[in-house]
DNA sequence: TAAGATTGAAGCATCAATCTTG
DNA sequence: CAAGATTGATGCTTCAATCTTA
């Protein structure tokens, strides 16, 4: 049987590391929002890209391709923040195929709340890093994201 | 209403950076193997963890916590792995309780030949990085996941 | 009584098909 | 016919309860 080689072995554990550092963090954090304040990750992850957004609006599409979730995915997260009244649905004036998700003042509420929580949280996950360490870690993130959006 | 204060936005940027960056890799990744070679990702890190462990094996319980799910995951898991002949359930002769997951010759063949595919498609992913980065990444990953462990 | 693993019920995401509008 | 969103069927995971052995 062919070893693997060691060149090899060094990428694939390298995103095995990234892998299992986000499950273990998601699992841990977001445990606590959804334990704290009825809020699973992924509804908070929602609310952030919503906030942040113009008008704090985005399609349907456009939300589904930054959450990473397919956009049956999404149709049905969204069900459920609606249902829960922290999102709610817009048509578009221009083009009746699309529909906007928008954060209501319930969804910046309770995104408020949860915010701060998450933020201390984190800052026990990132103890010990400098500032330099948190940039570099930035950086290297969003050089990995801009590769794969390139393709 | 009182906006997020930026430091606070920025340790919940990084790390739905880590989530994001995570999501696109994993799918796209995962994909081509699932594509490939009819090798989901969570079946890559089974085989990846096992071949690396002693004996090619590990407790259902040890591996759960590898690959970052609950141990009835894991029973799932290993029940699809082992119907498709890559992995086999041993019995722990000290304690009947435990039950090891080994992998088998099968599995062993089918790892090398998805991870060398695999390791083309990181080469892709991690174009530009130079070996201190990667170095540099690692090290923050592995920094994260003994913060996390150790809590 | 606790630890390791498995199981039934339920939740959430995906895929492919469908519906509507451009 | 293509694009945006939704829906039905299906698969995988989690949670809590259960079974077995220490």
């Amino acid at each position: 049987v062919t070893p693997i080689s060691s060149n090899d072995d060094a990428l694939i554990s390298t995103f095995g590391r990234l892998v299992e550092v986000q499950g273990r963090l998601e699992r841990r954090l977001g445990g606590d929002l959804e334990a704290r304040f009825a809020l699973p990750h992924a509804w908070f992850e929602v609310l952030v890209r919503l906030s942040r957004s113009e008008q704090g609006q985005l399609t349907m599409g456009a939300l589904a391709d930054q959450v990473t979730l397919t956009t049956g995915g999404v149709t049905r997260l969204v069900d459920r923040m609606e249902a829960a009244g922290l999102v709610e649905r817009l048509p578009c004036r221009t083009d009746r195929r699309v529909s906007y998700a928008g954060i209501t003042e319930a969804g910046r509420a309770k995104l408020e709340e949860a915010a701060a929580a998450h933020a201390t949280n984190l800052r026990a996950v990132f103890e010990g890093f400098s500032a330099e360490e948190m940039a570099t870690l930035d950086t290297l993130l969003d050089r990995l994201r801009a590769g794969d959006q390139r393709e």
